[in-house]
DNA sequence: TGATACATACCGACCGGTTTGTATGCCCAA
DNA sequence: TTGGGCATACAAACCGGTCGGTATGTATCA
């Protein structure tokens, strides 16, 4: 008899051990920051050894531009219920994005967080890669929104002018200083505050029907 | 002949010296980070040695929690213009105070700022002490503002029930946003217009007058 | 078909340098 | 002369990254 074809089939699939990888980074370094997470801790989470880290890594940093990238990814895929429901009247869509975010609150220890947010506030002033990847991500949310505001323009009577883009900035930095505010006074109560005034915010800015 | 009376003498000032010391680690924090500054660096940076520095200070986290305090002091005294100034229509402090924060960039390369907001992402999830810090002074801030607001209700009638605590913790995680998001983004015209739509928020809780 | 050659995935010891922190002693003011 | 302010020297752990090697899969061709 010969040997049996593919015994156990020991596991080889770079595709994701690349992942396992990425989301032991992400698991620590939203917890730790960057530089407070070691490549030795990485692959230790990931169950890998640094030799084979640094076949699918150059170095410590591509690792942290592809976590922030899978983060979001991850993140536009979370919103898109919301984002891409082009029948829905846009004040809805945004309402319901409110919703969603409302709802990322996990485990009731675990703040919720935004790794883009803390990569954002440690790395961009010293590293230009890690600050043009976080402004990359952070653009992407506010034109998402900004463009449900432009449309909430058209089917809407708005009660004073205002730029749709500034207004995405105003709900955007409203939504990071939320999360780092909320991770710092543990208070989950904060962001489901400052989401309803937010809300209300938005629905001000529009005649009521 | 005795010695003369002790001029020119080296400087021996110690609480000069520890304030150079947490001088330099506000100055290099705010750039890179509590983990990604080192002892070395610090000391480098205010002229001064290593055993120098562990005379000063237990440790890293002492320093640093030192630093954010004084972080706290500073900023506290730059909003007093505003803050203290009970002869003031509360609604004009709190213009006061948006002009004050409109006000500090400080050169054109360089982004605002505030360390409490970058130790907090940093450190609040792993470090207690630095959450702890970080919390007293996002604290601090909230109950400066809402205090105006609270004297605010009571001269203006306000157009709809808010309250004030809940408006106030929404104004400083704008604040914080605006600038995680303004240095990210390089842009502090971002700043300005999320603070003049702060104003008007404010505004519009009151009844024009 | 199956032997050979090569490419890819992964391992773990190791390197130079940096980290925080300590041990010790000099210097100067009171 | 004594003690606090500061410097020098050093320890021990840890860091990111390299390197030689092995295991596993795949392309090639007789």
């Amino acid at each position: 008899m010969p040997k049996k074809a593919t015994r156990t089939k020991r596991e080889r699939d770079p595709a994701a051990t690349r992942q396992r990888l990425i989301d032991a980074t992400v698991r620590l370094m939203v917890q730790q920051g960057f530089s407070g997470t070691s490549v030795d801790q990485i692959c230790r989470d990931a169950g890998m050894t640094k030799g084979g880290f640094f076949h699918h890594f150059e170095n410590k940093e591509a690792l942290g531009l592809a976590a922030v990238e899978w983060w979001g990814r991850m993140g536009t895929a979370l919103y898109a219920e919301a984002w891409q429901d082009t029948s829905l009247d846009p004040l809805k869509q945004l309402h319901r994005m409110f919703d969603i975010m409302a709802g990322f609150k996990r485990r009731s220890d675990e703040a919720v967080v935004c790794m883009v947010g803390m990569m954002s506030q440690e790395m961009s002033a010293t590293n230009s890669a890690f600050q043009a990847a976080c402004a990359r991500e952070l653009n992407l949310w506010t034109e998402n929104v900004a463009r449900m505001l432009t449309a909430a323009k058209k089917q809407h009577q708005p009660k004073t002018k205002f730029d749709p883009m500034q207004v995405a900035w105003f709900l955007n930095s409203l939504w990071q200083g939320s999360m780092l505010i909320g991770k710092t006074c543990r208070s989950q109560e904060l962001i489901r505050h400052n989401l309803k005034l937010a809300r209300n915010y938005v629905d001000g800015l529009f005649q009521a029907n």
